[in-house]
DNA sequence: AAGGCGGGGTT
DNA sequence: AACCCAGCCTT
């Protein structure tokens, strides 16, 4: 038996079932893998629901605004992903007649679609033979052919594509595709795999060396860094509140959140109050502030450390642009503010 | 080629 | 705390 053959048995034998994989409509593969870059299945799965169900089309996604988008995309993270979604509705309703493009190559050109979800949604949807690489992929080859190149390299990523360009059995490429991953998923997990169980305990290279451990050999490292977010969180005479866009390039391109000052370091209530009290954007006097957390929340990005005060703050006037509690609900957050939003402003 | 881009689960 | 997740885009 083959090592492809042996893995489509496998997959045949332990695949989960999840909602993408019985159909070969373009459009909810696409959906599913986007929603599914650098996000794992468990956490993607409700977003994949709730997409379908709202835009059951790509013609209702393409008629949709950005913030409605954006909304349901809330918490998922990578936002780039929900905007590039949403243009490449448009650009397929309105340039290619709602037509998907029917191959790898269309696929590959459409903003948000690299070369893994290409090879995903044209094996999937059209029987197309490309093989699809991604982590599952790197770590399931290079362990069992004993693979010690640098995965971080352009050079690897086009060897492990012709490796399983070779492996991929022409007449079953969906099947194959799936399995490779599902397999890296469910069995050759990137620590402590069991691999007393594994069907290829007898043949995988890295267990003979006892190198699986140390495969996928993957040399970058991401540095983080840490600043220091001071959220205003006003109430006006109505009992409305103020928001803004985040319209410069970085984190939460897009969202909205609380006016904010960002500090060099964590700054407390001596530096923090004269700088609200200071601020005209509010077009009334300020009667009070107050620390909501005095010590900051630390919220994780994968390459940012956000250490984040809310403040409040009374105002004696009306603002312009005042935000009330029913509208506030409309509006895309990043996750920690929503959760502020949920947690202790709603109470 | 390198770095930016989220949030959460696992070890 | 470190690592990873059905990666992609910009520089």
């Amino acid at each position: 038996m083959t090592f492809s053959n042996l893995l489509i048995q496998w997959y045949l034998q332990n695949k989960r079932d999840l909602p993408w994989r019985n159909t070969t409509n373009p459009y909810p593969i696409w959906l599913s893998e986007i929603i599914l870059q650098q996000t794992r299945v468990a956490q993607g799965t409700p977003y994949f629901y709730n997409f379908l169900n709202q835009f059951p089309t790509v013609n209702h996604l393409a008629q949709a605004d950005e913030q409605q988008v954006l909304k349901l995309w809330q918490g998922l993270g990578y936002y780039s992903r929900a905007r590039n979604l949403h243009q490449t509705a448009q650009y397929i309703v309105n340039e290619l007649d709602g037509i998907f493009p029917n191959s790898y190559a269309g696929l590959l050109r459409l903003k948000g679609i690299g070369e893994y979800t290409a090879a995903a949604i044209a094996s999937f949807a059209y029987n197309e033979p490309v093989p699809v690489v991604d982590g599952n992929v790197f770590r399931v080859l290079s362990r069992y052919f004993g693979i010690e190149s640098d995965i971080s390299l352009g050079k690897t990523k086009k060897e492990f594509t012709a490796l399983a360009a070779e492996l991929l059995p022409k007449d079953q490429p969906a099947l194959f595709n799936q399995a490779i991953m599902e397999f890296g998923a469910l069995q050759c997990v990137p620590k402590s795999p069991s691999c007393e169980d594994c069907i290829f305990n007898t043949s995988c290279v890295a267990l003979q060396k006892g190198l699986v451990g140390e495969l996928p050999v993957k040399s970058k490292k991401l540095k983080v860094s840490h600043r220091y977010f001071n959220y205003i969180v006003v109430t006006d005479t109505n009992g409305n509140t103020k928001l803004q866009q985040r319209t410069d390039k970085g984190i939460w391109y897009n969202l909205y959140e609380f006016p904010l000052i960002e500090t060099q370091k964590e700054e407390g209530f001596e530096t923090i109050a004269p700088l609200i009290q200071n601020d005209a954007s509010f077009g009334a006097s300020v009667i009070s502030i107050q620390e909501v957390n005095p010590i900051s929340i630390v919220h994780k990005l994968s390459h940012q450390h956000l250490h984040i005060k809310f403040w409040k703050v009374t105002l004696d006037g009306a603002l312009d642009d005042g935000v009330t509690d029913q509208q506030l609900k409309a509006f895309p957050f990043p996750i920690v503010i929503h959760n502020f939003i949920e947690d202790v402003w709603a109470k």
